[in-house]
DNA sequence: ACGGACATGTAACACGTTACATGATTAA
DNA sequence: TTAATCATGTAACGTGTTACATGTCCGT
């Protein structure tokens, strides 16, 4: 999903400027994509290029002007085909934890003890950022939102589980 | 975490080509990392020039001859001095499936509904595929195994729930 | 005879990030 | 006065993918 799309669909669910959407991810969902303003602009410059989208200068007080975007009817079709056109390819989680973890072998259990509570901490609070979200729009923010909770929920369970085991097993060695 | 660290790690379970290093992210972990080629031999190659593999070449009968690449005390270091330098960065989860679903508002509900259930299998699929996988190795691979399962049930539940209570408001509206 | 697995490697390309460039307003 | 927020945009750079190039052996 390149970030073209991904304007595109922002804007079909209501209009922005380029500075917008990038603060749209930033909040819940800043774990699926956090796209570069060197990437939106000169995708929203093709966009209107391309008759995607319409561009009006809003002059603001005390403030910068800004470019809002709205998506035009056309954009709107591209933008169904585009998606429609085949299912949704394979997710793909590009993780560091997972791949230090991975190798936890060769590196100091203090080291991974530090790296699961700060993931743990991570996915708290991801957690908790989802569910104040609270019902702000749509039902497929609903339906990603509800998506991101339950797999917040389960990483944390994981984590805690495995952390407790290992204490444990200290506690163990220790007497 | 670049692929050139990637290949360090997988050497420092153990030897292997870069053939070999490909396949083994066709298993269980395809859904972190599936390096190309394309990547990975150079990889290997500024690897070994830096001193932090050592490479030699296995002539194997009916097979081209492979080489086989091993990591040296000094990539060792390397490896655990990278990885132990910072705690992970944040998880970045890449998902045209949630991408999809997060505009579900302006697309055919026959789609999304042949999105989830595909989803579904997907997430059974890589499921039972690391379950299948059984402790075949480090403490590093169970937990990685461990966490995958728990996502995947997770997310599936959450699949489920969906288009469960879709169905039903279906079967509501046609009656 | 043809496709697929094994095996390595290079070059062109796509895509996104970081850094740079500019400039007003406001809070500490 | 220093940093932060608002606001847009370009250029250089890094990193990885796709396509290309080459060749053997095996199953159908």
């Amino acid at each position: 999903m390149n970030i073209s799309t991904l304007c595109l669909g922002i804007l079909a669910l209501g209009e922005a400027s380029g500075y917008e959407i990038r603060k749209r991810f930033e909040g819940p969902f800043r774990h699926m994509h956090e796209p570069s303003f060197g990437s939106i602009y000169p995708a929203l410059a093709k966009l209107t290029r391309d008759g995607m989208v319409s561009c009006t200068v809003h002059s603001q007080e005390k403030r910068p002007s800004k470019k809002v975007y709205s998506i035009t009817p056309a954009g709107r079709l591209a933008l169904r085909q585009e998606l429609e056109s085949a299912l949704p390819g394979p997710d793909r989680i590009r993780s560091d934890f997972l791949v230090t973890m991975l190798f936890s072998d060769i590196l100091s259990p203090d080291f991974i003890d530090a790296a699961v509570t700060e993931r743990i901490a991570f996915y708290n609070e991801l957690g908790a950022v989802l569910q104040s979200n609270e019902c702000g729009g749509n039902a497929g923010r609903e339906f990603v939102r509800g998506y991101g909770m339950a797999v917040c929920r389960a990483a944390v369970e994981y984590l805690e589980t495995v952390q407790r085991s290992t204490q444990d097993r200290e506690t163990l060695t220790a007497a």
